[in-house]
DNA sequence: TAAAATATATACCATACAGTATATATATAT
DNA sequence: ATATATATATACTGTATGGTATATATTTTA
């Protein structure tokens, strides 16, 4: 069994997480976070160098949940076309399935950082890289087993359709209107349907 | 000619409008504002009520610059399809044009003030319905003169198409790789073409 | 269970924050 | 040109900020 303190530390992080999420490295306060913890200042900086560590953390926690997700839907013993279609279908409840962590944690912190925290704005860009490499890989296997056929290399068309997804979590982020979201994977679903069955 | 006050106010505008865009509502504090404009606090507010009318008042400003832009692209005595293409073609360049404000006014303060500030958030839902309406009704005049047809209503495919847009605004943003927009942009070209010409 | 190690709470820095009252300087109107 | 109105600068609130030193409480190890 795991230690008291790598407990809280765990604690800490999921805790803190959707609160940095929500307002932002600069826009959450210490005392939010001893607020939203129960603890006190000399817990978290016992556990946490300072306050960019727990963003970091925060980001990477809530960035992680979402790989593991896209992984398990990535995953399986189906098709590439399958995959493709669970995966834009899973987007369809995105704004649910990040409303626990306080939303998008790309965009959130993407745009969040990008001129006030060059290593959560790194992080972030190295997390975007991933997932266009998990959506590049199955459409790289699709292709060579002569699934299914597309016009240009994998990475740039997984960069092109997680390019429309991010649009319509965007979108539906700042109006707060999942219609966009449901749109977008009707249009996509379509286009999968249609452009790329072989 | 106007009064003095009148031009301190506007110059406190456009100086202020791309600090507030670039590091947020929470994330600019008044002495950034006090330095970028070489006044003191009593400047800004004398002209000002607090910081949220300043924050306001320099979204507006941002705003409406790109609100004059898309009607400069959407007006003139092209046919509606030369007027679609132009808009997209506008975005090919959209991270130049928008470098001046400090980025994409839409996106940052969209996200930055989600969950910290409810009167900026309001003001960029509107801007988007704004948008999204002068778009739709590029759509709208097209479908009616019977030169191109659309698989959905004008403001559905405005809507979709500026979500695309956004997508690819905030895939670049994050990334700081105009990529997304040059690729986004050829995309949606070929869409055009292909599928809406009559 | 007692001693040592570790984790958390308390009290405290110095600094930065948004905002204000008032004095001073600058426009404007007569 | 002078009086009046207005705009800006200065000096100052009280509070919140991130971070720290140290005391106290709680685990862990022996």
């Amino acid at each position: 069994m795991s230690t008291k303190a790598e407990r809280t530390t765990a604690f800490i992080i999921q805790t803190v997480a959707p609160v940095f999420n929500k307002h932002g490295y600069i826009g959450t306060s210490m005392s939010d976070l001893t607020e939203a913890t129960g603890l006190t200042k000399g817990a978290l900086y016992g556990n946490f160098e300072n306050k960019e560590a727990l963003a970091l953390s925060a980001f990477e926690y809530n960035s992680n949940k979402l790989l593991e997700k896209l992984d398990e839907k990535l995953s399986g013993e189906n098709s590439a076309l399958e995959k493709i279609f669970v995966l834009i279908n899973f987007y369809k409840n995105y704004d649910i399935f990040t409303n626990d962590m306080g939303g998008c944690p790309i965009l959130n912190v993407g745009v969040d950082a990008q001129h006030n925290n060059p290593l959560l704005s790194a992080a972030v860009k190295e997390t975007i890289k991933t997932i266009e490499g998990k959506i590049a890989l199955v459409f790289e296997n699709g292709v060579n087993s002569g699934e299914l056929k597309i016009p240009v290399t994998p990475l740039q068309f997984a960069k092109q359709l997680y390019t429309m997804l991010q649009g319509a979590v965007a979108m539906s982020t700042m109006t707060r209107d999942r219609k966009y979201l449901i749109n977008t994977v009707v249009y996509l679903e379509q286009l999968v349907q249609k452009e790329l069955q072989k």
